[in-house]
RNA sequence: UGCCCUGUGGUGUAAUUGGCAACACGUCUGACUCUGGAUCAGAAGUCUCCAGGUUCGAGUCCUGGCAGGGCAGCCA
């Protein structure tokens, strides 16, 4: 027998790992690590550099830590920490004991930062931040020395420990390196090392004022924690250089950085600046709302991490900038979920209807397939009587000359129960429709050996007097353009999906669904995938999010008009 | 107008490292169907940004263009 295990594509990174295995670069270890700031929560741009990282780790036999980069205490909060490492637990990746802070190597860090002083290799400069941008010129013009530059080691020794005591206010003066002012490459340019932050820190407190920049700080702890490969988005290309720099300088252990790009995907905005701002200004409910492309909001939104997981290997990685297709997210829940979710019936916009040759006081038990997809999830029993309900838009009065469900006169199957036939339609004074009169052939009921009559549809349909109400939230994309970021003249926020969520409050669903635990997942037949909100249901008020619409044949041919 | 990076079907990635371009999503047909779902069968779509060059042979190598992206935080 065949393993018919996905083959993982490879890509250049792995080409690169490869490369470095048969040289016996870093004698046969593979380690790397995922390196967020916790000042915001992750998202599917993160996911994608999470089972990146991991999943390199696992593939290699190798190890893959988990890293805050927490270098500026303006910015970061615990909130986040505790966040980030519930998503990554979720997404299903483990770090071991090998959790660290960049903030747990501000000694070593400092050390670091003392022997490039003694090497005459950093100065303590005192130009203001203006003056300094001032000096620095512009991609096009080299910049110039800082008249600080040629302080002695003795002095810059004394003024970085100065610096430490808290001697001077923030923006008084900062640790540079010193590398070349003229570079081509602006992060060359004498990069600040060092700024005097006076703010308390997550974790070390009070402990220090000055804190180090990213660029010297990332680095140096992947060095300290012997990351073999440490992968990072373009933008940081141009930052190599002076990754190996710091790393050359202080000789030690020296990782290989490896840019990949980003996670851009059509229908959303993944910068967080932008997603807070979603939070921050209501546009959404939340971090979580089940519309934001956060991990969390997919998470709540009834996304499995299966899901996500097997996202992130279609994509692929590569080095250009590109823009994901939606529907290929789409893709990847549907897929999962057709094979695990447990069908149910639910009405989402009721039609009740009475079938009028059904004797008054019967209910049968009709027996239902769990998952046509996977036997082994059985039989459930859905009971049946003279008065159901129906979905509203499964009846046409004037029906489309392609509609092949109930209109006047016409035949449908109940789905595992008997074709019924529609005989009268019954509105009230405003002409709409409220109920129909059905009636029903006995002889048609399903599994029964005469019930094999062919009628056009089959249709969903739940008990009157058995229903359960429960509310449905209908979410769709947050966005109704595909670029929502393109228009230069517009804010994002002005292209959200005024549809993005609409809210269902009497929707009548099976009595099976009475047990159902906030986070479950079901589909609804012919509906879509539905999850149990877990924040605003509980026993006595059912909550369904809408994960995602089945594939919908219907509505397409009806856009082709 | 400095430096760095990137150009392969509509979209995302491949191409045994020089051997006549593949997979997935999407789109379209058809079959099947008690979910207009799923499944199955099939189709269309890329002369690999352009122009030269090397070679028996180039998406892969060379040269020159063009286009897109990134970089001037005491952010990461």
């Amino acid at each position: 027998m065949e393993e018919n295990k996905t083959v993982k594509q490879t890509n250049f990174i792995r080409e690169i790992i490869d490369e470095h295995l048969k040289t016996n670069k870093y004698e046969g270890k593979v380690h790397t690590r995922f390196p967020p700031e916790p000042n915001g929560y992750l998202h599917i741009g993160h996911a994608k550099s999470i089972c990146l990282n991991f999943g390199i780790a696992e593939d290699y036999n190798g190890l893959c830590n988990l890293r805050f980069d927490d270098t500026n205490p303006a910015k970061e909060d615990v909130e986040y920490v505790d966040s980030i490492r519930e998503d990554i637990r979720w997404l299903g990746f483990d770090w071991g004991d090998r959790e660290y802070f960049a903030s747990d190597y501000f000694d070593k860090l400092y050390e670091y930062a003392v022997e490039l002083i003694k090497k005459g290799k950093a100065y303590v400069d005192h130009l203001s931040p203006d003056e300094i941008r001032e000096y620095r010129g512009t991609p096009t013009q080299p910049g110039k020395n800082s008249p600080y530059r040629e302080r002695t080691v003795e002095e810059n020794l004394e003024l970085f420990e100065k610096m430490k005591n808290g001697e001077f206010n923030e923006g008084d003066c900062i640790l540079r390196a010193k590398i070349d002012m003229s570079s081509p490459n602006i992060n060359m340019r004498d990069p600040a090392i060092y700024r005097i932050k006076k703010a308390t820190h997550h974790r070390t407190g009070d402990k220090w004022v000055i804190y180090p920049m990213y660029d010297f700080a990332h680095g140096l702890s992947d060095s300290i924690e012997g990351i073999t490969h440490s992968l990072c988005t373009l933008e940081f290309e141009n930052h190599r250089p002076l990754y190996d720099w710091f790393l050359d300088e202080l000789n030690v252990f020296h990782p290989q950085q490896i840019e990949f790009a980003r996670l851009n995907l059509t229908f959303t905005v993944l910068s967080k600046r932008k997603l807070l701002k979603l939070v921050n200004e209501k546009y959404v409910d939340g971090w979580d709302d089940p519309r934001m492309p956060t991990i969390s909001g997919f998470r709540r939104r009834g996304y499995t991490p299966e899901s996500i997981r097997n996202f992130a290997d279609k994509i692929g990685v590569a080095k250009r900038d590109s823009v994901v297709d939606f529907a290929l997210l789409e893709h990847s829940i549907r897929e999962d979920l057709n094979k695990r979710a447990q069908r149910v019936m639910g009405v989402l916009n009721p039609l009740k209807i009475t079938i009028t040759n059904y004797p008054k006081n019967q209910t049968e038990e009709l027996e239902a397939i769990n998952n046509p997809e996977d036997e082994t999830m059985g039989k459930r029993l859905v009971p049946f009587s003279r008065e159901l309900y129906i979905e509203r838009d499964d009846f046409q009065e004037t029906p489309h000359r392609k509609f092949h469900r109930l209109a006047p006169g016409r035949e449908v199957r109940l789905r595992y129960a008997y074709i019924i036939k529609c005989e009268e339609v019954i509105k009230d004074e405003q002409g709409n429709v409220i109920e129909l009169l059905c009636s029903y052939d006995p002889e048609t009921k399903s599994g029964s050996p005469n019930a094999n009559r062919k009628v056009k549809g089959t249709i969903h349909w739940v008990s009157a007097h058995h229903a359960i109400d429960a509310e449905v939230r209908l979410y769709d994309r947050l966005f109704s353009e595909e670029f929502p970021e393109a228009d230069k003249e517009k804010d994002f926020t002005e292209f959200i999906n005024p549809n993005s969520l609409e809210i269902l409050k009497n929707c009548k669903v099976e009595p099976f669904l009475k047990d159902a635990k906030p986070g479950d997942r079901v589909q609804f037949e012919r509906k879509g995938y539905f999850c149990v909100d877990t924040k605003s249901a509980d026993e006595n008020n059912l909550v369904f999010n809408r994960t995602v619409t089945l594939r919908d044949s219907w509505q397409k041919l009806l856009k082709k008009g």
